[in-house]
DNA sequence: TCATTATTTCTGTAATTTCTGAAATTTGGG
DNA sequence: CCCAAATTTCAGAAATTACAGAAATAATGA
């Protein structure tokens, strides 16, 4: 495909700012690509559009699907497999939510609790307060979950809403 | 420091979710020792204590520095310069938030704006439905970034409180 | 079944990132 | 101002990651 140059800037920073966030770049790129494509694409299209071999498009659109952020779909009169991903944000950040919770955060308060435990029975000398901070590491990451399991549940259209309910939340706080 | 295995764990752990997160393991390593540490410490305590080269201490706490995640403070009688960061987890959160905003969110709003505006003038044959997929993502990222103007600014116990009212703000979105 | 096309896996290379130790610079005390 | 301690800079080594192209595998349909 012929990108628009609009297209590019876009695609090119999409994988400036994943490799940022631990996406590799190839990868963030590929998916902003579908993003903006109106219909699936074949892998060897993505190849050239993105002038990546075509065997890295194969790994990077693996990796998308392990993400659950691309399909496989087919069309009639082509062996082909066509890839596409969702074009609403809410829910593609509810999926990466989603993901993210399974892949790191669930880790780490599995690891927090252990931690906790061990730390209060053990006193340290050099680190007195060891298991204060864990303990409040502990709070804030299973806060977090909550926020996270709370979002990835909701659907993408009361996501959104809710999201434009900021200021009103956060005069909650106040 | 002679390091208890709790801690030890725990900072192995912080280093690898750092990592998946775009910071350099040695530097969340660091940051996490220095939460752990009920005192400063100094460059060449923390180089022993995490047997990494006094070098890269100094490079990774220069990084620290330029988050706002470590300060230098000093000591009567020891002319060595000795870091320490917040202990209060919601403290973190908000400087990390307001970090990440400034060097990434910002820059992509400025990006999607651009993008948008040249959208709209020029149609595209391959990619008929550009704008409104830059526009969608467009109003994704200025509410990510009114949610983290405004966590920003609230105090770290009103944002621990927020985190708390959790499911009553669900609530309000269904 | 066979030939063709599509896809994945694998291997070596290139590029990037991380890290160390030495050298240079800065800082502070005497 | 000089010395010693502390810190930073820098260049190259080591490790990791990304990538291309070839080879292998799988799928399709004639």
């Amino acid at each position: 495909m012929n990108l628009p140059a609009t297209a590019q800037k876009f695609i090119v920073h999409w994988g400036e700012m994943g490799a940022r966030w631990g996406i590799n770049r190839s990868v963030a790129q590929i998916h902003a690509l579908l993003y903006l494509s109106p219909r699936p694409l074949p892998a060897d299209e993505i190849a050239e559009t993105l002038a990546i071999a075509r065997s890295n498009v194969s790994v990077g659109l693996k990796e998308l699907q392990t993400w659950g952020l691309v399909r496989v779909t087919h069309t009639l009169g082509d062996r082909r497999d066509h890839f596409d991903t969702s074009s609403d944000v809410w829910e593609l950040f509810r999926v990466i939510i989603r993901e993210r919770k399974r892949r790191e955060l669930d880790p780490t308060l599995a690891l927090l609790r252990e931690c906790v435990s061990e730390a209060k029975v053990s006193e340290s000398k050099q680190l007195p307060h060891l298991d204060e901070r864990l303990e409040a590491m502990l709070e804030f990451m299973e806060l977090t979950d909550a926020w996270g399991e709370r979002a990835a549940k909701l659907a993408p259209k009361n996501l959104r809403r809710l999201a434009k309910l900021g200021d009103s939340i956060f005069k909650l706080a106040e």
